[in-house]
DNA sequence: TCACTAAACTAACAAGTGTTAGTTAAAAGT
DNA sequence: ACTTTTAACTAACACTTGTTAGTTTAGTGA
């Protein structure tokens, strides 16, 4: 675990602003006074503002690539596989919920880097469905369209990045239980 | 039924726009270029972009208030208002999705109208926890931690402006019963 | 001590921003 | 027939944008 370079806290400031106000409304003299020095300065550490907005967006997109991959590869059943799933993006999201803004809202301003982040999140969804399918198939998830279901499931998922934040006495483990029972066994009594 | 005017035309189609890019990445000669005229006739129709955005939000925001109003004064049990509710937001995104992702995305960028929209939407957040927790307290909803299960429904239909385009297919009814099902019922068997 | 490097600075640029002023041409109202 | 209105236009404005060039200053290794 390295020291935090200048860049990173760059980065980071950039994430956060980039929550606030998205990536287009952020200036390179917005990012430069929250760091305490002049536009200029900032590029003696980073290339571009495309290159923020990159190194932010693609590095979290593979982390969720990754743990989809290890989820796809365990041995446990279909609900299992969802519940971490949702476990996945309550760690991920609990340490970089800036970042999470901006690959929800800012991905398509992406540019060089766009169609790889497209084909990621493709791959994606299309893991996330085929579990929901499967589990489908051997009666562990109900009858409903599978589509809904993920597209229920992802975007509370998705918007993860606005609650944490305002619910940090509750632990990474409890919201990630709490969230699996309601996402999965429904709220009805 | 008015036919719609030049205004409208200018408003929906910065609404597609700010849907695609976002707000602040749009710009006056983006929008004048769709419309198939320049930059400076538009302001014969509008005062400032600010105003499209506003024109936009608000209209939405103050439609929901309304809809949840009668929603609260309705004489159902808790679960057929949490299904109304479902209804409520499939039937106004249905015939406003690009003014949807304006809402969810660009309600930050209001200026003069951000504290009444923050309000209205406070007042929606309320009501609609409100519903939950008397819902726990008749035994009608399980008892999960209220605000985990409004966040969960909310930031689902919050999102439902991504997912109607590419589903044209489903009816509104049909959407709102399986999304009602699946957001109350679960998905577990 | 001296060269080198890292990281800040000032100054400037070319392009793009929202918006205003003034003009024009056609349509509508009287 | 004449006036008014509508809705487009061109030209320009003051300001902001991301970025580059060149300079300065402080710390580091030889």
């Amino acid at each position: 675990m390295k020291l935090e370079t200048r860049k990173d806290e760059i980065i980071n400031t950039a994430a956060k602003l980039f929550k606030e106000k998205g990536y287009s409304a952020v200036t390179m003299r917005d990012l430069a006074t929250a760091m305490g020095m002049k536009a200029a300065s900032l590029y003696n550490h980073i290339n571009s503002k495309q290159d923020i907005l990159k190194a932010i967006i693609i590095s979290i997109a593979e982390e969720f690539t990754s743990g989809m991959s290890i989820i796809i590869d365990s041995e446990v059943s279909n609900i299992n596989k969802l519940k971490k799933i949702v476990t996945l993006h309550v760690n991920i999201t609990s340490h970089n919920t800036n970042g999470m803004a901006s690959l929800n809202n800012d991905w398509m301003h992406l540019e060089d880097q766009l169609d790889y982040y497209l084909q990621l999140r493709n791959e994606y969804e299309t893991n996330f469905l085929k579990i929901i399918k499967e589990g489908v198939l051997s009666s562990e998830v109900k009858n409903s369209n599978p589509e809904i279901i993920m597209f229920s499931m992802l975007t509370t998922l998705r918007s993860l990045y606005l609650w944490i934040p305002k619910k940090e006495d509750l632990s990474a483990n409890d919201l990630a239980n709490s969230l699996s029972q309601v996402l999965i066994d429904g709220i009805n009594n």
